[in-house]
DNA sequence: GCCGTCATGTAAATAGTTACATGATTAA
DNA sequence: TTAATCATGTAACTATTTACATGACGGC
């Protein structure tokens, strides 16, 4: 049995909503998994024509009077049989993130305090407007797709990365007192 | 002025501590930044004998009766610089860390209950024992570098670790809760 | 004699981003 | 008419891991 990277499965698993081009699945991906997946259109396209090679999805070309074409794509039996294996499968690996404030306050007795507080208070600053996003994405999910059984899954996600989140920025705040 | 990837700075940066070697530069690796820093031998020799052709560290071979050479690496002035350059550089990019957790549990709708019951279950005990592991790199570093004056920047780091990491924790607590 | 650790390194494969190329539609 | 959005795709580059190759030393 072939496998896949996350990358693909996670295409795989957008094709199971209502988005089915690779603009839009771009468009789905920023907005609600970019807190912990996102991917670029040079691994989109090749991944959905990969797809559509080993026959876990179908491809029709839709040209809808003027616009430019739309190619629309939709699991097969066998893409939706190759998502769930992969669900159930137990957790490979989890990577740590590679996090470059870390690195340089890993760093921080080769400069001086005024550079290290201010790089920890650029973080809290980035940081806190990460939180607001995840509170506008979780919005947007009450709002547009409640009705949807997926959207309780969608926002235990959000709550993950707004808790992540609040508890760095606390890191910052305690951080900042301890360095001055 | 070159620049170069984070994961060559932190090579400079570790050559700043008495780790000269590729060897214990790897070692140093896995045991003090593991937590949001990791690389492979496949980076770090090459990246070393970049560094010394860029005349930002010096390598001389050392070969102790018996024992197979050893390339004891050391920063010149010039990559001193560089190093303290970057870490003044404000923090170009905060990339949102790739979880597989969270990929698979955003598509739970397609899975039993019982399944996404155990991925959060087997992850909070991945994070459990991560948390351990903080705390253990926390007390050698406390033991064997309090003297160092990095070491107060160290164990920052490794706060940050433990913060977001019980946050996860108790996300998955509550995650847990609300699923069944 | 064998296993674990010390020690260095390369080649190939995989993963992923960025920049580029193209062109239609729509709203200001 | 011009900018934003919709829409698809490729080529080149960069980054990173994995697997392989080699060999010495020390302890059991």
């Amino acid at each position: 049995m072939k496998t896949y990277n996350n990358t693909t499965y996670a295409i795989l698993g957008i094709l199971t909503t209502d988005c089915t081009s690779g603009y839009s699945i771009k468009q789905f991906m920023d907005q609600s998994l970019n807190h912990f997946w996102k991917i670029s259109y040079g691994q989109i396209y090749p991944t959905l024509k990969l797809l559509v090679e080993d026959g876990l999805a179908e491809m029709k070309s839709t040209s809808s009077s003027g616009r430019a074409d739309k190619n629309e794509y939709s699991l097969t039996e066998q893409g939706l049989m190759t998502l769930k294996k992969w669900i159930e499968q137990p957790i490979a690996q989890v990577p740590a993130e590679r996090n470059e404030v870390l690195l340089k306050l890993f760093f921080g007795s080769h400069q001086s305090r005024d550079h290290n507080v201010s790089l920890l208070e650029d973080y809290r600053k980035i940081l806190e407007s990460r939180y607001a996003t995840y509170e506008a994405i979780e919005q947007g999910i009450r709002h547009n797709h409640n009705e949807q059984q997926d959207a309780m899954y969608w926002l235990f996600t959000l709550d993950y990365g707004k808790r992540v989140t609040q508890a760095a920025i606390e890191w910052c705040e305690y951080t900042l007192k301890n360095i001055r």
